[in-house]
RNA sequence: UGCCCGAUGGUGUAAUGGUAGCACUACUGACUCUGAAUCAGUCAGUCUAGGUUCGAGUCCUAGUCGGGCAACCA
């Protein structure tokens, strides 16, 4: 994992670096905290890349933390993926699994000394009557009514909240700040909620619990964290988060910094919007091979070392920024490459006959399985007088620069012999071509000519006979817009919405494929890279996804 | 008409007062038993206006544009 021990460097890493130069601090411990109320994505891989890839970097260590502090929205299926997801993509978080319900106990204590401390009150404001006091950003707030409540009432007032005498709702514990404050989150922040819920971990062992930002800073230092790396959104929350570790007896003070979230074109990777497209089933699951989750790009065929490159070289800055699904693209291509072996599958099959090659003859050519490895080897590939070859490769009425089959023209079947096309034979009522006829040139086995003559032109091909079907799905991107956020008046990011994200057809493949292994990738040679789906082959019978077309720049240039 | 953050080719990033570089994309060409890969090349950038300085992408001021903040979500 030569890019893994690569050293990256961008304004986090400056920091901490500088924190241990200076003695600040004399190890890192970061931490990568999810609340477990949904799949993993690929931006979530940027954040587990940074923290992670920062704590090994400069020899400290990361947390995996689940910030589980509302039991509405948590479930155990979600915190079990998370772990999956975090361990596929290459990382260990060794003995430092925590959770953030495991700190209510403490969380408690401390709410109740910031109480002591007359920095903390029980508000009896509705919701409503919350939002109205607390005031616009150009106006300040008001005082709540509660504001001044003496500590043993709000003590009394908390403690019951805890023994769960009101129903939800009813009270909040607030912090007691500044209610002019520039910053909204400086008025008075609600730091506990009444919630009769039970909890995934904690079962019904409490019916309040602690807000994230009350909560999020002290599991931090409760930890010992030294620096705590989260997205922008949060940076309007560093001033409470600094306040609530300066009025607590806590064992440290975390440092927090932002960093800039990813985006990705064509995709969509807000929680809500991923949680939307399974619930409605606009995709099989959180797998789908469509979704930007880490379980769907898994499932898509993408591997961890590819997206640890991906997140590699996107960076880290605090400008907001959309990063083109290409360069995604570009790390697997990159990767499976060198790696992946080659097998000759038609996609769009049609026949082709070889009109002087006998009747019944099959005989057995050598396909290479991996030119940039010649450890991989060779394989055996059947030939016969009746092949199949892409629809697309044949054109009757072809321009000048095609260079695979047209009549007269002479190509090179791969690993096999030159032929020279004859013609085709089309459908008498429909026009459409069916079969698409050629001689071959015996002396040319193996692609070769003894005269030397050269062909412009090499096509894939499977025989007939001898070839499988294979369902291979042909995944293109989810949405058909760059931006499927940017809606107009009254649209939703579902309008853009592609309709052929997949298309699934039976295509023919070598009949090596039969035993194919779930989980393997191959290079379907002049099509693309594709992926023994785990979920759904059966024994001897392979289903395929394309990760990822070839380039091709002769589609390119002659679409449309 | 509040506060906070940001602004470098089409995209993502580097340059920490001293030659604006890298990657992706796009386009050329070479090569090729994958129209892939590889190789060579091309297009293309410091938001604006002032100021400081021998020298500014970098520092200062003002503006412009973009994003965030008004869940008892995280």
């Amino acid at each position: 994992m030569a890019e893994q021990e690569e050293r990256v460097s961008h304004f986090i890493a400056d920091m901490l670096a500088q924190d241990l130069s200076d003695g600040r601090h004399a190890h890192i411990m970061t931490r990568f905290p999810p609340e477990p109320n949904g799949y993993l994505h690929i931006g979530h891989a940027k954040s587990i890349c940074l923290n992670f890839g920062l704590a090994e970097q400069f020899g400290g260590v990361c947390n995996l933390r689940f910030d589980d502090t509302n039991p509405t929205a948590e479930e155990v299926e979600y915190v079990e993926s998370i772990m999956a997801d975090v361990r596929w993509l290459g990382f260990d978080w060794g003995e430092r699994l925590y959770y953030a319900s495991d700190y209510f106990g403490q969380m408690y204590e401390y709410a109740e000394a910031l109480i002591q401390a007359g920095k903390a009150y029980v508000c009896t404001l509705s919701p409503e009557a919350f939002k109205a006091y607390r005031g616009v950003p150009t106006r300040p707030g008001q005082p709540s009514p509660s504001r001044d409540r003496p500590v043993a009432e709000n003590l009394d007032l908390f403690r019951r909240m805890r023994a769960g005498e009101f129903p939800d709702g009813a009270y909040v514990l607030r912090a007691k700040i500044d209610m002019s404050s520039p910053n909204l989150h400086l008025r008075d922040p609600a730091i506990y909620r009444i919630k009769h819920a039970h909890h995934h971990r904690s079962g019904d062992t409490w019916c309040i619990y602690p807000m994230y930002d009350f909560a999020h800073g002290l599991e931090d230092a409760i930890e010992g964290v030294t620096h705590s790396i989260c997205t922008l959104e949060f940076e309007v929350h560093r001033p409470l988060y600094d306040w609530l570790l300066d009025q607590l007896p806590v064992p440290c003070h975390p440092q927090q910094i932002e960093f800039a979230r990813l985006n990705l074109t064509y995709t969509v990777m807000s929680k809500r919007k991923l949680l939307e497209l399974v619930r409605d089933k606009v995709v099989w699951g959180w797998d789908d091979p469509r979704m930007p989750t880490v379980s769907g790009l898994r499932r898509r065929g993408f591997t961890a070392s590819s997206i640890r490159t991906f997140c590699r070289k996107i960076g880290v800055t605090k400008t907001e920024s959309v990063t083109d699904i290409a360069l995604l693209e570009h790390c697997i291509r990159e990767e499976l490459n060198v790696s992946a072996p080659r097998v000759m599958v038609v996609l769009d099959p049609i026949k082709l006959v070889i009109e002087n090659y006998p009747a019944g003859q099959v005989e057995s050519l050598e396909g290479v399985n991996n030119p940039s490895d010649p450890a991989a080897g060779t394989r055996p590939v059947a030939f016969s007088r009746e092949l199949y070859i892409e629809r697309d490769d044949f054109m009757e009425d072809a321009p000048k620069k095609f260079f695979r089959l047209k009549p007269g023209q002479e190509v090179r079947l791969r690993y096999g012999y030159l032929v020279t096309c004859t013609g085709c034979e089309k459908d008498p009522e429909t026009g459409e071509v069916v079969a698409v006829t050629c001689t071959y040139d015996p002396e040319t086995r193996g692609g070769n000519a003894p005269d030397g003559r050269r062909v412009k032109g090499t096509i894939h091909w499977v025989s007939a006979q001898e070839g499988m079907d294979l369902r291979v799905r042909l995944f293109d991107r989810l949405f058909q817009v760059e931006s499927p956020d940017d809606t107009p008046e009254g649209g939703h990011f579902r309008d853009n919405l592609n309709p052929n994200s997949c298309r699934e057809v039976v295509a023919k493949g070598e009949s090596v494929l039969a035993s194919a292994v779930p989980g393997t990738r191959y290079q379907f040679e002049r099509n693309g890279y594709f992926i023994v789906d785990e979920k759904e082959t059966l024994p001897g019978k392979p289903v395929f996804n394309r990760i990822v077309p070839l380039r091709d720049s002769w589609a390119k240039k002659h679409q449309g």
